[in-house]
DNA sequence: CAAGTTGTTTGCCTTTGAATAGAACAATAG
DNA sequence: CTATTGTTCTATTCAAAGGCAAACAACTTG
């Protein structure tokens, strides 16, 4: 997994680097239970303090897309799969949005937005009986 | 068009007020050529200094939602319209999102990478030796 | 058990950003 | 001309964020 971080970049290290490992783990490009590098050796590896890593981890960790144990290191969570209709999703919808010209600035706003003011949990039509 | 601020919560006071002037513009409660009340004016009404709603009206601007002269005020583009398929493919994107239990965070980084220029989906290929 | 590995916690420091304020200015409307 | 309204400039205050360092606690391994 190909990481490179852009320090003159707005968006802080640590950001840069969740959201590389998030795109990897959501892509499939790393399978569920495998083990990312520990974050001294990725700290040394791409020239940053151990604890951007660690703190790019823990925003995984809280997206539950890894779990961090102590000794143990930073695993890719299992129960990851089947992503790809979200992916696709996001793709449409950005397409969509450069087609208004909307900037990436509106767009994530509304989106923040849309997330916050949303219902309830939409009732799934699906197989009550999942997991 | 009503407008509440929080001044506590986190996000900036000129970006809650953007949003909720661009949400108007985008579900179309207000329309093009439409003036919206004068920096001095909204400032004071809502409590906050002037340099902030400015700062507010130039990011729509910058979005191309909004017009702004001297002496004329903040006017609503004309070329406003259509969005309703963007407000539908954020709907369902967000639906698409918290089914998957991904947090708003995780989502708008995901999109906020497509944006810039996704990769093509990558083939999964499973790094035999990923270091 | 002992030693090494790895995430966790706590504290500190620097920088950045938001919000405010006041003032002078320039284009526009009436 | 006069009033309105956004623009620009300078400045200050305050809180949050980012990054870093050292000591610590849980886990793994031999």
């Amino acid at each position: 997994m190909l990481i490179r971080l852009d320090p003159t970049r707005a968006t802080p290290l640590f950001e840069q680097l969740a959201a590389a490992v998030r795109a990897a783990i959501i892509d499939g490009r790393v399978i569920g239970g495998e083990r990312l590098p520990s974050a001294r050796d990725l700290a040394e590896s791409l020239g940053v303090n151990m604890h951007t890593v660690l703190r790019a981890y823990r925003v995984l960790r809280d997206e539950q897309l890894i779990e961090l144990h102590r000794g143990r290191g930073a695993v890719v969570a299992v129960r990851i799969g089947g992503h790809a209709a979200l992916a696709g999703a996001i793709h449409d919808l950005v397409d969509e949005a450069k087609q208004h010209d909307l900037p990436e600035g509106a767009l994530l706003a509304l989106i923040s937005q849309a997330y916050r003011g949303a219902p309830a949990p939409p009732r799934v039509l699906r197989t009550p009986t999942t997991r």
